[in-house]
DNA sequence: TTGATTACCATGAATTCCCATGTAAATAAT
DNA sequence: ATTATTTACATGGGAATTCATGGTAATCAA
């Protein structure tokens, strides 16, 4: 896997739905990209998924070229591979960063997530994504609340760091 | 497990958030770092973690890819995952050692652990913590110094090391 | 031509870079 | 051993650069 990405922030989004990308995650679009170079403008896809996805998830072009040989090496015909395909290659949304580090959503994308005046990113591993920050906040944050209140007052989710890959 | 971190001391905090890290701590930050060579300075990836969390928490780069490697061991979409990623990707910050052997923490996470001029700065095995010396001595001194009260008065807490990966 | 998209320019704030200094620790010289 | 010399550390200041954001002009599509 290249270099994660990591980090999360707000920004705002102007009325042509521009929006700065944190120039952390910019650096690794960068280093993403197989034809990018010092000058150029790092290309990136969008996926935004169906009805039911509230975000957008980024992937850098190498990310998504990894995505794209898995759909490969599924069967021809098979389910599983259409529904990757209107997925990855259907719902989604090849673009650019421009020349002053910003990405600009059109308004169909702005639309689908609810988005107004501002973004929130978030590093998830190879991707990033783009929320609603309210939507953000009443839904995964709820959601993970609501999940660690069912666990004992005690307990350390941590404790599924070493969980993992033993079971 | 690599180097480990080992001592505590405190550090001035200026206005722009430089902080020299305590030099110990810089040799085991270059060893954990795969691409440190003499001359250059080392990365490191700075967990701080949701608001319930009042320090920094920083890793190596060889601590930090052995989180990341459990966290993708982890089956896609379970809350456990998410969780972990929130954590360790997003609420983290990826820096990079300065010239001067400092880092730079930025406005943002001085706030969330209400920093100000002085930082205290302890080893916890495989990673290090940055703490508001008040919040330390208040919360975790506190805290154990609680724990050890409870227990007899001639409890030898050293007993627990035999006890480790026993149950 | 009119609404939308893209290219270009502008600016304040935050961040990084580069240089400087006093002091403590380590090493060498007498 | 004691003193001189060097090296490493912790800290500070200012200049230069990057970032996030906003505006206007040029281009495009229908």
């Amino acid at each position: 896997m290249a270099r994660r990405f990591r980090g999360e922030s707000h920004h705002k989004v102007d009325s042509k739905g521009r929006v700065s990308i944190p120039a952390l995650f910019r650096r690794v679009l960068e280093q993403g990209d197989p034809n990018y170079t010092e000058g150029l403008n790092p290309e990136l896809v969008i996926v935004y998924g169906d009805h039911r996805r509230n975000y957008l998830e980024c992937y850098t072009i190498s990310a998504i070229e990894e995505v794209d040989a898995k759909i490969d090496a599924l069967p021809r015909g098979s389910m599983e591979r259409r529904m990757l395909q209107r997925l990855f290659h259907g719902q989604s949304f090849p673009t650019i960063v421009d020349d002053t580090g910003r990405l600009v959503l059109p308004a169909k994308l702005r639309r689908k997530i609810d988005l107004d005046a501002e973004a929130f990113f978030i590093a998830a591993g190879d991707t990033f994504q783009i929320w609603k920050p309210e939507t953000y906040e009443s839904e995964e944050l709820a959601k993970t609340e609501a999940w660690l209140d069912d666990l004992p007052e005690d307990f350390d989710p941590m404790a599924y760091l070493d969980q993992a890959g033993q079971d």
